[in-house]
DNA sequence: TTTGCACTGTTAAAGTAATAACAAACTATG
DNA sequence: CATAGTTTGTTATTACTTTAACAGTGCAAA
């Protein structure tokens, strides 16, 4: 896969590439060798086309009677969005929802895992929650050199979400997936992500109203 | 606010206003009347122009010396996304995920309410959490009838998303945030809006990876 | 061998969203 | 009272994303 394909991919396809591999793994597991786009639309929220699509960008051929090689597809896409080193994700804050994302991602991906988690809270500090050891943020400096570490996933309470970010980056974090609903500022160079649970119920609650 | 109007706002004109909402309560709790589309920018991260843009689509009119008026704006957007007589919320799977967006839905909007929480689990069913109490899933039906609930996030685990998501609608669940890795199908007049984190972590794994 | 079917791969069109451009309005100030 | 500065409200343009259209291909079956 050329380098200047890669740069052309839309962002949206890239996030459907994710989903694709994990639809294509479950069908894999299941003994499953080759798959339709249709087939892997019906799983997904989208059409056939779409996928076709997709997968034409990236270059991708299927065979034209049996439909896509799962196996292929399914390397191809991780050559594509994995790191082949790896790469290592910390969580900010291990409440709640820090300790989600620790068990959810706990041996999910190879390329790809929560190796530490930071707190304030003394409590914490020390303890394991699903594999990940959390430390203190005060040794984040530290602990995000000496492993490597290169993306970070802020859970803190929204009050401490700006400075959170701050520190990140200063300690040389490059990416940022920020959960709280305040948004953070960063650096050019800083890949960043903000999701926020609030905005999305009150979507939610919106339409059904509308719907009425 | 007309009916035609509210029709044609689009789907990231509403996620927006949730957001300036949130953004300019911050403010009038700080005892700020009047604030620029400017400002409301600098706090998201978007332009002035897409503040100015989005507030003619609800048909609100600024102050040209001194801006907006946050109190009537805020009134404004609350009469568009809220429902007058609020809207009640369950929550389906109470693990970290759920008991995250109980804690942190508690006492948030006055419109807007996590009222009950459900589980398989026996350790659970009885409990509170943050004080959302957490009942049986066998009682999902009856309580969501009594309780007139129209909104369930699903936060159990993947494998159950799809069955669990078939029994919501069947209760009366018109609006569905779906959290699991799974998607779900749910019929016509159903809203559904489905959030994946893992796929948001490889997106960000993916661009740090080619920032490099 | 040829006809029909079911796919893929690609280009064209439509739809949606963000950005730019600019006129109009108001106020403060000299 | 005129002028400069600042901000709003709206239209025009550009960019992005999805959907549609359709040609091309291989296989199966008559």
């Amino acid at each position: 896969m050329k380098q200047e394909l890669i740069k052309k991919i839309p962002h949206k396809t890239i996030e459907r590439l994710s989903q694709y591999r994990r639809a294509l793994l479950l069908c894999y597991d299941k003994g499953q060798t080759y798959i339709f786009s249709h087939e892997i639309a019906n799983i997904q929220h989208i059409t056939a086309v779409q996928v076709r699509r997709d997968l034409m960008l990236i270059g991708y051929s299927g065979n034209l009677r049996r439909g896509y090689n799962i196996k292929d597809l399914i390397d191809l896409i991780s050559e594509i969005i994995d790191n082949p080193d790896g790469q290592k994700v910390a969580v900010f804050g291990m409440g709640n929802l820090g300790r989600a994302l620790s068990k959810y991602f706990k041996d999910r991906r190879e390329k790809l895992s929560i190796v530490a988690g930071f707190d304030v809270n003394p409590d914490k500090v020390g303890k394991s929650y699903y594999g990940v050891p959390c430390f203190h943020i005060d040794d984040a400096k530290e602990i995000i050199a000496r492993e490597g570490i290169k993306i970070g996933i802020i859970t803190v309470p929204g009050a401490y979400a700006v400075e959170t970010a701050k520190l990140l980056v200063e300690y040389g974090i490059k990416g940022i997936l920020n959960y709280t609903p305040t948004p953070v500022e960063v650096p050019e160079g800083i890949f960043l992500e903000e999701y926020d649970m609030v905005t999305s119920l009150e979507k939610v609650a919106f339409y059904v109203k509308e719907a009425k």
